[in-house]
DNA sequence: CTTGACCTTTGACTAATGTCTAAGGTTTAT
DNA sequence: ATAAACCTTAGACATTAGTCAAAGGTCAAG
C-alpha cells in the first residue's frame, strides 16, 4: 500500500492532485489507516495510470469519470446502454487518432525538410504541410475562395 | 471574407472566442473594414481549423501557437531549432497515437463484450480490458450468440 | 430615419483543474 | 521525546480557456 505523498511522487503529480481526484469521484483510495492516512493500493495505482494517460490525449475529467464506471454485464438490462457509451468513446478515439496521423505526417514533412533535408521545404510551416496533404484525407474541406 | 460571426457560427464557436485568440497571439484576422470590423480571409479559417483540432488531441493553447510559429527555413541558422521543435511535437504526437491506440483496442474489447457477445466479459471494465492487453495482445474472437 | 442585427472595446465573471495555506495530528529516526 | 517529515481538513488562490455584459458604433431593410 501507497501513502499519498508516494503515490503521488511516483506520478510526479501533488498529493493535493489526488486529493482533488478523490473529491471528483476518480480515484479514492481503497483504505485508510487507523490514523486517517490515505492507503492506496496497485490497483488504485493503476486507476492514477489511466487518468493521467487519458488527460493526455485530451480526456477531460468527466469523460475519464465516464470511461472509468464503464462496467460490461451480458445479465444486465442496462447493457445496451453501456455499448452506446463504449461505442461513442470509441468513436472519438478513432477521431483523435485520425486527427494526430494527420499531424504526425505533417510533422515529418516539416523535420525531413529541416536543416538541409532534401526535402524542398515548399511546405515551411504545419498549415502548409496540413494542407499538402489536405485533399487526400480531408474530402470535406474544399476549394480555396476569396470574397 | 468573413465577418466574426460568420466565421464563429461556421465552426460553431462564440465571436469571444476568436477574439480571445486574437488577444492571444494564436489568430489575427488578415484584414479589417474601415469601420473596425475585423474580416477573416481562406488562411485564417484553416489556421482556425488547425486550432480547434489541435485542441481536441490534447494540445493546449500555447502549444498550438508554438505549432503554428514553426516555419522551415533550410537556410536559415535558426533551422536546428525548429527541428528540435518539430521532432519534440513529433514525439509527443506519437506518444499521444500509441496512448489511443491501446484505448482503442481496449474499447473494442469492451463492446464486443456488451449485450450478448460471445466475450466472456471477464474484461468487464476498461481498466481490465486495458491490462488484459498487457498479458494477451490477441484481440480476436467474435461474436455470434443470440442478442 | 429608425429598427434590429451586427460589430467594437473594456472589464468582470465562470468552469475546469489544480495548487497553496493554515492549523493541527502522526510516524520515524535519533 | 522531540525534530523532521509525513499526514489530515477546510478553504483561499491560480491558471487556462473561455463567456458575458455594458456602452456604444455600423449597416441593410422598411
Amino acid at each position: 500500500m501507497y501513502r499519498i505523498g508516494e503515490l503521488a511522487s511516483s506520478f510526479k503529480v501533488k498529493n493535493d492532485t489526488l486529493r482533488f481526484y478523490e473529491k471528483h469521484g476518480l480515484l479514492t483510495p481503497s483504505h485508510r489507516s487507523e490514523s486517517g492516512y490515505r492507503l492506496y493500493t496497485e490497483q488504485d495505482k493503476k486507476i492514477l495510470s489511466f487518468i493521467l494517460r487519458a488527460k493526455t490525449v485530451g480526456f477531460s475529467l468527466a469523460d475519464i469519470h465516464e470511461l472509468l464506471s464503464i462496467e460490461v454485464d451480458k445479465d444486465n438490462n442496462a447493457c445496451a446502454d453501456v455499448k452506446i457509451v463504449v461505442d461513442a468513446k470509441l468513436e472519438e478515439v478513432e477521431r483523435k487518432i485520425a486527427e494526430l496521423s494527420h499531424f504526425q505526417k505533417s510533422l515529418k514533412q516539416l523535420s525531413d525538410a529541416c536543416c538541409g533535408g532534401s526535402g524542398s521545404a515548399a511546405q515551411c510551416t504545419i498549415l502548409e504541410a496540413l494542407e499538402s496533404d489536405i485533399n487526400n484525407l480531408r474530402p470535406e474541406h474544399h476549394h480555396d475562395e476569396q470574397e
